[in-house]
RNA sequence: GUCCCGUUCGUCUAGAGGCCCAGGACACCGCCCUCUCACGGCGGUAACAGGGGUUCGAAUCCCCUACGGGACGCCA
């Protein structure tokens, strides 16, 4: 049996990080055994749901490099499909209409509340005779549920959970208006599109009983279920925006790199021993379903943060050019030709070693961009004092008599810091706060040969005066 | 209120009865490297929720308590 997953998310809003991990985890659990990955749009709540959603989940999962196997599946085109099955199991007497109005049922449900019983369907048209339904009232299908016995789910995650069906009532499987409730849509969609496991949050846990009652009423063949622990915020309550950023979008725009994100929400409710820094690769290889944990974990930005200098590191230098100078384009002092995007991209190597996300590349990359004068830090200014500046004109001296390269302006600012008895960095900082206008920046040897020899003659000269 | 699930360093986790007076990673604190900042290296602080069992032996099995989370909709 091949194995097939899906990812079914509802068009209501962006694809925020308990979902990517969700879709992630069926993705590697699909491809870990050689199957296939599925996409389902559950756009049914059509007051709720938009296509500009729909298009911004389906970017982020691009953009995860989370790519389903097959075109995408929108559940509001299925309608016709699921009202045919709720047919079925009304002529086989598994269903049944109830004329029960909404008012009522919200009435029965505060009633039940105040008398502290649990807000159940009391099942008032089960076994009512049909020809005292009321005029005038459209009914809802509901299913037969069985009273006595237990429904058992045996989750791959969860183990074996039970439960009474006598806690269960006979939910709706479509309203009165002839469409689908979700727990019988999903039902019968993740049949017809041979899901073989269902992964998911486990807020479907106990969901979960009701939807085997239809797999059961309609003699179909189960999907084995794995609900994976929900992502709290650093609180442990529900993520949520006073949390901070919590969908995909936000995460990418703060600069982080999706291999990144997909590594840290890997490692959080999964484990395999001591392994940490994990490829799309290795985590197919690895990962399994017995690896996942049952306790929800809270979000820890700060591990994503280090987790993506590990990627940036490890990333290609023209990916991480191309993705700066996006991120420059939109400050306008910058003047971001050919030459600066030559000097960026000859200092990559050294700034995508300091650097965590690709905002901060882009941070310590903007001096090469900026045309003179250069904007001084107040700790920069400090610098250059008038010893300094004097200073900084032998050095320009200096400089200027070699080539350029990296070993040869090393060399040349080593002699001149032991010949005029300074430390490397008496001569080394104000040096690069000509430079840069700031205190920090890659190592001036490297700063130096990616300015290039002009412009940095001209920015020491700037700041000598 | 009822039902379901959970609880190992601050956080993510390793741990499937003896290998654990509990290992790794992030964060934090020292030191080293060093032209700054990072990176890297070395070291440190820090956890089995509590209580009962079972067993020669329990973080690991059972029970209770506490505390978290989730679900109970003609939402998904």
């Amino acid at each position: 049996m091949t194995v097939r997953t899906r990812f079914a998310p509802s068009p209501t809003g962006l694809l925020h990080i308990g979902g990517a991990r969700t879709a992630l985890f069926n993705y590697l659990f699909s491809r870990h055994h050689g199957g296939r990955f599925l996409l389902r749009i559950e756009d049914t709540d059509r007051a709720r749901s938009t296509e500009e959603y729909t298009r911004a989940i389906l970017d982020s999962m691009d953009w995860l490099g989370l790519e389903p196997d097959e075109a995408p599946i929108f559940q509001s085109t299925r309608a016709a499909r699921h009202a045919e099955v709720a047919a079925e199991l009304l002529a086989r007497g598994l269903a049944y209409r109830a004329y029960d109005t909404p008012e009522e049922l919200a009435a029965a449900r505060e009633r039940a509340i105040a008398e502290k019983r649990a807000p159940r369907y009391e099942g008032t048209w089960r076994d009512r005779d049909p020809a005292e339904a009321p005029a005038g009232v459209a009914p809802a299908i509901r299913l037969r549920a069985p009273r006595e016995g237990e429904t058992v789910v045996d989750d791959l995650v969860q183990g074996t959970v039970r439960v009474a069906n006598a806690e269960l009532d006979d939910l709706i499987i479509l309203r009165s208006d002839g469409t689908p409730t979700y727990l019988h849509a999903v039902v019968v969609d993740d049949h017809d599109m041979g899901i073989t496991h269902v992964i998911r949050g486990d807020d479907h846990l106990t969901n979960t009983f009701r939807q085997v009652q239809i797999y059961r009423a309609m003699g179909w063949e189960m999907p084995r279920f794995a609900h994976i622990p929900m992502i709290h915020g650093a609180d442990g309550a529900k993520l949520s925006k006073r949390h901070g950023a919590q969908s995909v979008t936000e995460f990418r725009d703060m600069g982080y790199l999706p291999e990144a994100l997909c590594n840290y929400l890997l490692r959080l409710g999964w484990g395999h021993g001591d392994a940490e820094v994990l490829s799309r690769d290795e985590a197919v290889r690895l990962f399994d379903l017995d690896g996942v944990g049952r306790a929800p974990s809270r979000m820890d930005y700060a591990k994503l943060t280090h987790l993506n200098g590990v990627w940036l590191r490890a990333a290609d230098d023209d990916r991480l050019t191309r993705a700066v100078l996006e991120r420059l384009a939109h400050r306008p002092v910058l003047a971001l030709g050919s030459i600066a995007a030559g000097r960026i991209q000859a200092l990559m190597p050294d700034l995508k070693e300091r650097g965590r996300t690709l905002a901060d590349l882009a941070d310590s990359t903007a001096f090469l961009a900026h045309p003179l004068p250069l904007p001084m830090e107040p700790k920069a200014a400090a610098l250059l004092t008038p010893e300094a500046k004097l200073m900084l004109r032998d050095v320009a001296a200096a400089l200027a008599a070699t080539d350029f390269s990296r070993p040869a302006l090393d060399a040349a600012l080593r002699a001149f810091a032991e010949g005029s008895g300074r430390k490397l960095g008496q001569v080394a900082q104000p040096l690069r706060a000509a430079l840069t206008g700031s205190t920090v920046s890659p190592g001036i040897d490297a700063t130096l040969a990616a300015l290039g020899r002009d412009e940095a003659l001209t920015r020491i000269a700037a700041a000598a005066e």
